[in-house]
DNA sequence: CCGGGGACTGAATCAAAAC
DNA sequence: TGTTTTGATTCAGTCCCCG
């Protein structure tokens, strides 16, 4: 493990177990890495890639101080197409060993990011979302000759555009006051204590980026469990980002102070809190309910007319968990919303809110709301069950058979 | 003018006189357009190109109401490499007529833009800003399976890197209360009365951009009498924005239907209003005061001193505009700048700021406040003149010398 | 191309001084 | 000692223009 890397690249190169590698900061370069570990392991990748900047000369604040730059070597690149070349290398084994649901992110600036956009676009990848993240206190223009550039861009793309995803939604709108998450994020800079300093006091790392955006990334578009891949680690927030939420994580970094640096800070770094607080979307998808159910627990009995909204349209309750409507040769039969469909002549219908039961007092219900009372029932059930569950095992850690009691809230929690 | 365009294609393209077409709108493919134009012959481009959106089907909102979507045939591209091919025509073309200190401003989504931005750079324009219209009033997400797109993007860039662009700073720093204008700008989408409809209610164009934002980007980066040409002209809301700032400009438009449109939107448009209002910068440079001045009118005298703001450094004032310090082999002479780089080690100085006198009751005034007083003075005397001037000749337009009261405001507007 | 004039910064954090 | 004010420092930077 702490081979010296001329030796190590040398020898051919040995496969990774992406298990068993989990949690760690990988030493080098990282195309020569993920090209060691496996198809389609990982649930999500996020890469903060050189921005290849191609700054000219010093450039001196109004009171004369110098503005210190993105000097290092790794920021440099002879031209475009050697930036081109690099990228595609790293992004093609990044989509390698994506799984086919995996989504990837790669923030950018504009020096870099329409480069990477292209290169995604290329490989096919399928670009979600551009997300801006907008910057409170950005460095200001001294020279007064553009605009303050006040924010830097980050690309969401699934793996192919048949991809089914993972988005939190709901946690996301959670998050935003109950209002849809909109493709701009307003974040303060990396500066202060979270900010990492080496032992002179000077910033350890030009482009540590803020565990706020790595937070926000990682509840979007990640389940507790997940194993997040970040191939340009640096200092590690996407690690620390991903420790306390509960999600698994490879990091690659080719600078050996750095690999250091993250590591122990992730040592340090406080853990997940109870799982059951992060959520994949903290609203996972309610457990599906047959129509069916509606009629065997009762709610319903067969011949029961359900009407839309208007009383126009009339439909009656089958035993088959299916719905018919007229009677002789126009009979028509189908599932709540089939029927929904042909009444409404739309392209689409939930039936579950489109159809409605009169009530005693001749006001109409929804049937969702016989399905949400259903629902409650069953959940109370289940709650019983879990609660006498947690009194046989009191730690916090997630429970080995993925009992019914989470299963609601993590469907895809790994069984490790 | 009204030939039908399959013959007007055959014939052998004639050259075009970009003075004689301004405030017109031309029907035709922009790339052949163009190629009839001479080189260096624009001060703006700004494009709204396609954005090659690859809808699949059709979008339907949760009460089942269709999503209007741009289904036109303009937008479709048989693939990225046609994209590209078609992106990189018209651009060398605009890049060709783009006069040396001209910019470019080309808006798309996430669809094209990173196609348009590593086009740009692959000819050699030089990006000065990525900006983003933010939406107050963005179409949401009506699936929940992405983040509410909430934002298109802006590039601005310059024909080459070495260009002397123009930036009017001050106007836009005051357009923002007083702070530098960011790379952020939030904006209304086009909607109400501003949005044009066709006879049916329909919307006329499916892209129409916002009036206030083409009005941010002509304040910005354009002078009054700047020719600006938009190749993708649409309802030509680039004519409309360019007429009320007094730019000129070209519309160049395939849709004949859209010609019509635009060229009736912009006849029934307002005109500028008076052009010393409209300012390019509204700040231009201030007129130049030699040091030497100062000692000339009598605000220094010959051997007064002038200090920095600590007190620490002196140098005493000479008759031939220079200053010097210390005395015998130590002496030192120069401008106030070079005394002041001297004096403060840093890599420029700004003398003006840097020295001192002091008044009677002690305190320190800058010399700028000296300058300040003798450019008040010069300014009255010129406003005399011009006033005498304007009594001679009492209409609204340019003076045809150019005359010095007008000369500080807009020193670059054509005599034409 | 060189030399010289001179224009140009916002929000956050933290330390030190002032009250 | 507690609180407020002031000043220094810092942030992914493609950062001048004219003779």
């Amino acid at each position: 493990m702490s081979r010296r890397r001329p030796i190590a690249a040398a020898l051919p190169a040995e496969p990774l177990d992406p298990a068993q590698i989990a949690g760690q900061v990988i030493d080098g370069d990282c195309i020569a890495v993920m090209r060691r570990l496996p198809d389609a392991c990982v649930d999500m990748v996020f890469a903060d890639p050189p921005y290849n900047l191609q700054l000219a000369g010093p450039l001196h604040r109004p009171n004369n101080s110098r503005v210190a730059a993105v000097e290092d070597d790794w920021d440099k690149f002879a031209d475009f197409a050697a930036y081109d070349a690099f990228t595609h290398a790293w992004m093609a084994e990044a989509r390698r060993i994506l799984k086919p649901a995996g989504t990837i992110w790669v923030i950018g600036s504009y020096h870099n990011i329409f480069r990477v956009g292209a290169a995604l676009q290329d490989l096919e990848f399928w670009i979600l979302n551009d997300v801006i993240w907008r910057k409170t206190n950005p460095m200001p223009n001294f020279r007064g000759r553009r605009f303050t550039n006040a924010h830097e861009t980050l690309i969401w793309a699934a793996r192919d555009a048949r991809s089914r995803y993972r988005f939190n939604y709901k946690a996301l709108k959670q998050l935003n006051d109950g209002l849809q998450m909109r493709s701009d994020w307003l974040l303060p800079i990396c500066s202060g204590p979270e900010r990492l300093k080496d032992d002179d006091g000077r910033k350890a790392h030009a482009t540590q980026k803020p565990l706020a955006l790595l937070y926000r990334v990682l509840q979007a578009a990640s389940a507790p469990g997940d194993l997040v891949l970040d191939p340009f680690f640096g200092t590690g927030s996407t690690g620390v980002a991903a420790k306390a939420l509960g999600r698994r994580f490879i990091g690659i970094e080719r600078d050996p102070g750095h690999v250091a640096l993250a590591t122990s800070r992730i040592a340090a770094a406080p853990d997940a809190a109870d799982p059951r607080l992060l959520g994949g979307d903290g609203f996972e998808r309610e457990p599906r309910i047959a129509f069916g159910l509606l009629v065997e627990t009762g709610l319903l009995a067969v011949g029961d007319a359900l009407v839309d909204r208007t009383g126009r349209h009339r439909v009656r309750v089958r035993a088959d968990g299916l719905v018919e409507a007229g009677r002789g040769r126009s009979q028509a039969i189908g599932s709540i919303h089939q029927m929904g469909v042909k009444a409404s002549g739309g392209p689409s219908c939930n039936g579950w809110v489109f159809w409605h039961v009169r009530r005693p007092d001749g006001t109409l219900e929804p049937i969702d709301g016989l399905r949400q009372h259903l629902r409650a029932e069953i959940a109370r059930g289940r709650d019983a069950a879990a609660d006498d569950h947690d009194d046989d095992d009191g730690d916090d850690r997630m429970v080995d058979e993925a009992g019914d009691a989470d299963l609601t809230t993590y469907p895809e929690q790994p069984v490790s």
